[in-house]
DNA sequence: GTTGATAATGCTATATTATAACAAGTTATT
DNA sequence: AATAACTTGTTATAATATAGCATTATCAAC
């Protein structure tokens, strides 16, 4: 089920704007990372994205990408997944949210999603602890719904 | 503040005890390979050990250290912090827990809190999504308490 | 519009983290 | 001792990520 064309000028128009407002250049290289990463079904790894990108432009190398996703990351555009080495578009990068995942194993399906619960315990933890979170890593490995249906495939 | 040779050799005990329960072997050098880990200040990488290993064995190699840690992890005798690539003893293995760590990026501190709040959240986020989580990544990365009064360091 | 500062890119090399593959040795059980 | 299952030894290499330095582009100030 691939991102519809549609869908994904929506998303990199609001990435236009975003980095518009923030006095920040989405130059052409980071926009066709971005595209890349928004487009793809599954998370996409560095490499992947380098051999992605040949069709694109000239001979790009790994500090292109890497520099790329670097500046994506900074203004929220995508997520890491630690647990994967691997990048994601970001369901909603108009607002800053600690990103939460469901990876799963099987077939690999990998959903953003926004729990208060998990957000106000993280927020609970910081208040007990003084611990001031910059960066937060949620991922949940496991079987997604699906998955746990079929015998295994 | 290094850990105290008792202790160390409380937590060498427990893992020996919980091993011999499940049936399951900790070589000499799994069990060296928790040694080290357990004793670092700091989580250590899989080089790190691999260096600390060298006086204590023969020429060790990356899968020496990998096929130990692995084994350790499978027990949950230590933790992986993925989002530093490192490795850290685990703070109760006697009983199985989701593994929250407090990771500050300006001491490099490292602590694994066990917040209800945060088990809950996540229990709910599987109940609602018809997710099974196996192997929870809750990593915070930020400013402990401490560094927060300091102007830097 | 030239100058100078800042940011972004090009490019080569290399560092760091992790695994594959297969041979050899160990352990526990028959 | 024979066997099966597990553990280790060893070499090679895969996969991920960054350092460092030269070059080019952008933009604001003069």
């Amino acid at each position: 089920m691939a991102i519809s064309p549609k869908k994904l000028s929506q998303i990199l128009e609001l990435a236009e704007k975003l980095c518009r407002e923030r006095g920040v250049r989405l130059t052409a290289q980071r926009k066709q990372v971005l595209e890349l990463v928004c487009a793809a079904e599954q998370p996409l790894g560095a490499y992947d994205i380098l051999e992605r990108l040949r069709s694109r432009m000239d001979n790009p190398t790994p500090p292109t990408v890497y520099r790329a996703l670097e500046f994506l990351l900074e203004q929220g555009l995508i997520h890491k997944l630690e647990s994967l080495h691997a990048f994601i578009g970001c369901s909603h990068p108009e607002h800053p949210h600690a990103s939460q995942f469901l990876i799963c194993s099987d077939c690999g399906d990998v959903s953003e999603i926004e729990s208060d619960k998990i957000a106000e315990g993280l927020r609970k933890a910081e208040e007990s602890t003084g611990f001031k979170a910059k960066r937060p890593v949620i991922e949940l490995l496991g079987t997604c719904a699906e998955c746990q249906l079929e015998p295994s495939e």
